[in-house]
DNA sequence: GTAAAAATATTGACTTAGTCCATTTTTGAC
DNA sequence: GTCAAAAATGGACTAAGTCAATATTTTTAC
């Protein structure tokens, strides 16, 4: 990973403590609820505000250093894996989340069949599936 | 549409003034939220709680009589369209949302390329754009 | 290195979307 | 019509996230 610090400056923002280790939480927990990060970071930092960790993962979207994810009946989840047109698997019985590379090339459903007059700007993509462990279980 | 009643009991749901009303709704706002429901059937039939409009939504979509689209950043919409595998475009600027054919075929994206093991049962879709409106306000 | 200006963080109240639960009402079967 | 099962009501509650005023930190200019 690119250092943290670095990063923001090359983006043009402040390079804080909290900056830096939401950061940090994103790379270590992929998928990760805006919870999980604040819990990652005050682990490293001691303390956050949610606020702090909302302003950080807010401002980083817009730079597009980090990517959400919305699943329906789920919080949203944040990635650093960014750039690559990949879609997102998910578990109906246990949530879990996988990267799943695009079936169709590099910008694949970039194509819709008639866009009504709008820019289309991004495909999102989410498969909902079973995940193994849960299929063995039902 | 079908008769909201014979829809109903074809599925096995008792007959009630909610759940028609809640299906005349949706067929007369598509893509509304919980909320633009419940507002219609209270003008159709004078009132109805929150809690059975939310009922009346989730056993339809049990029944697959529904569909449930999630966009991040905005309450969840439902619609009657299924069946199709029909997609949404959404306007980043002002959440307008439309249907679009799939651009691949029949079940276009339900080929990932890796599964991870998982049993995948369906690929949700959603185009982020600009619509025409918005555009030209830019 | 210091001070002022700008950017960011903190705190806590607030909002929105949706769920839970105990009670009452309605529906469908006989 | 009666009765059991299903559904609706109302109200408290929760989760995720936003807002806004104040305090702190970071950056920039000297």
């Amino acid at each position: 990973m690119t250092d943290p610090g670095s990063l923001l400056r090359d983006h043009g923002l402040s390079v804080t403590a909290q900056r830096i280790a939401v950061l940090r939480a994103v790379a270590a927990c992929p998928h990760g609820t805006a919870d999980d990060i604040a819990e990652s970071v005050k682990s490293e930092i001691g303390s956050i505000s949610k606020q702090a960790v909302y302003n950080a993962l807010g401002t980083l979207l817009e730079k597009g250093v980090l990517r959400r994810i919305q699943p329906a009946g789920s919080p949203a989840l944040f990635e650093n894996r960014i750039g690559d047109n990949h879609h997102h698997l998910i578990c109906r019985a246990c949530g879990k989340t996988v990267d799943i590379d695009c079936a169709v090339g590099k910008t694949p459903c970039l194509h819709a069949s008639h866009h009504h007059g709008f820019h289309i700007e991004e495909a999102e993509v989410i498969y909902w599936g079973t995940c193994p462990e849960c299929r063995t279980q039902a």
